[in-house]
DNA sequence: ATGAGAATTCAAAGCGCTTTGGGCAAAAAT
DNA sequence: ATTTTTGCCCAAAGCGCTTTGAATTCTCAT
């Protein structure tokens, strides 16, 4: 059923028919009627990729995740985001292109996409510190926004993120405030600003406890269960090992808990452990005693709200970069106590 | 820069400049020589809509990922099937379109894509045993393929799966060959295919073996981490409590290694755990002696396959179902071994 | 009754591409 | 030398929709 049809059958013209499914003033109320009715009768649905060549809008927000080896980890933040994206998205009519591209011909890719009108914007994922998409998006004048930051440019732009510094500055002071003095951070690639952010934090708080970092207490990978385990394993061998660790994910923090069990230490005892929490549907960390101690933010949540923001700078033609910064929420958990020193008795906790 | 333009600048009909960009032959090799130089200058990429409506192919196919409630679980399964599925597409040109829908209102999406036009196919994710989604994209006359399969229908379909039920019944008779008597199953949700053959495969072992599925060591929901501990730690605190845990991901298994720390045990010795392992790209379990004895099968490989069984059968305009059974790998671990009678004494691994 | 203005409706153009059905040389066959 | 074939190219139609600009009918004050 197509709008010619739907039009002969209404015995109306294309135009009229038209106008009443979309809504317009200049068709008599009781036509609109009819149509509308004949339109549900049979189902009628516009085309979608005429109304889009007519309008010239494609109704669809493209999502670019790049990829850095053919073996890259494909991480679940990017599910659980765009499961958030997708509902601002079929709530406004939107439709979601997902395409998975390696990094090294990201640039290709935006291109193509913007020769191919293809979307309408994009939302741009793993955002590093100093990332070239910012600029070849603008040149190419398609909207987009960033989930995350791009620190090392000068450019301006829209993003969303979480206030990643402010939340490892937090959970470090807590973990000192604890006793704590020689803390380790388990973080993400550090090429990528989240991480880099993080780590920001982390020695923001270690400076102003007048504590140094020691090099052999910092870990920077691929946020893996085994970056964890391995990391964590080759910390608690030290002779002088840590006694807390920050760790930039629930997905690593398995590692370290496997690392800390297989030292023969006890988490929440021995060993504290502070997470950041993305609140991924399929690792509940919200019992009434959680698991771990956690900086936590919805990523979910925040794929709602880019996607929000990216349709309305869409909407309005309005090219003012906006921007969101979301506060993590330090939730305490049963992974940090305070220090033991190593002499110590065990205690009932 | 459109079709018209690039014509123009090389003083060339609309026709001609298609036809040598298509690679037809009814042109000359020094004009399409011209043509190819022309295009890659001025980085020509034909409108994806404008030729989508002029040839009616969408080059895009649907992934429609049904959810059961607005906080369902976002399976981490779903992304790295994609990823797979995302190489082949972009390998034949083809985009990929995800719609998150609810399972409520999924006929009605899957009616709108059809009558919209956005695909030229879907897959089908997450089959449950009379799944009505056959018949309607039946009905709807628009190509698709089946990720699992639909036991309790009599109609003929595309699908790619796993042999869940031989791989678990595999599991279930290495446990009992080890001498394990009291095996529980901590599942998937069983309206799902996938685990219902699970269950099946299980059963069977058991009952070659002469062995009684004890209901209390049994459990099913979705595979989150804290399905596992919750269910593992009920069951370890039953007076006669298992001493074998197949376990249906990755993901739950943490849960239960999470319950058998927690009740003092430890994992592969006084407790054995099989795992079903997608192969989750952040989850590796395959070092040289991976943490859990796994039925292994990669869920991005189903993907690629999938994928390309779909292409292939869209360009075959043959709509003869096909259908793909892929084996799991056992692989032992660490996390199983000899059942120990309660009294007997902990030996060196 | 009548002309102005508002309310409806329509025909046709256009979005950017593919593809049909010729057309017009040059080459080959008669 | 004439016809047929081949090679290369083009004009125009059409995909299914939106939207412009014009036409028609209806209202209502004059």
């Amino acid at each position: 059923m197509n709008l010619k049809e739907l039009a002969a059958l209404l015995d109306l013209s294309q135009t009229t028919v038209s106008r009443a499914l979309n809504g317009y003033p200049e068709v008599s109320k009781t036509t609109r009627m009819r149509v509308l009715q004949m339109a549900r009768k049979y189902n009628y649905q516009p085309n979608a990729r005429a109304s889009s060549l007519a309008t010239g809008r494609a109704m669809t927000i493209g999502h670019i995740i790049p990829v850095h080896s053919s073996n890259d980890v494909g991480n679940p933040i990017f599910g659980e985001f765009i499961t958030g994206a997708s509902q601002t998205y079929s709530a406004n009519g939107y439709e979601l292109l997902l395409s998975i591209a390696d990094h090294l011909n990201e640039a290709d890719t935006y291109r193509n996409i913007a020769a191919r009108g293809t979307v309408d914007g994009v939302i741009v994922h793993s955002p590093r510190r100093d990332d070239p998409r910012v600029q070849l998006l603008q040149e190419l004048d398609i909207p987009f926004v960033i989930h995350g930051r791009v620190p090392d440019t000068t450019l301006e732009y829209s993003w969303i993120d979480t206030n990643n510094r402010r939340a490892f500055r937090q959970a470090t002071k807590l973990l000192i405030d604890l006793g704590h003095r020689q803390i380790a951070l388990i973080n993400g690639l550090e090429t990528l600003t989240f991480a880099w952010l993080r780590r920001q934090g982390f020695e923001e708080a270690m400076r102003d406890a007048g504590l140094t970092v020691n090099p052999e207490c910092l870990s920077s990978d691929e946020l893996t269960e085994t970056h964890g385990y391995h990391s964590a394993s080759s910390m608690l061998a030290q002779g002088n090992h840590p006694t807390a660790f920050l760790v930039s994910s629930y997905v690593v923090a398995l590692g370290v808990r496997r690392a800390i069990a297989h030292a023969g230490l006890r988490l929440g005892e021995d060993i504290s452990v502070i997470i950041h929490d993305d609140e991924l549907s399929f690792f509940q960390n919200n019992d009434p005693e959680p698991q771990f101690t956690a900086t936590r933010s919805s990523v979910r949540q925040a794929g709602v709200q880019a996607a929000q923001m990216l349709l309305d700078i869409i909407d309005d033609h309005d090219r003012t970069p906006r921007t969101k910064l979301l506060e993590a929420q330090l939730t305490i958990g049963v992974s940090t106590g305070p220090v033991r020193t190593s002499g110590q008795l065990t205690t009932q906790r």
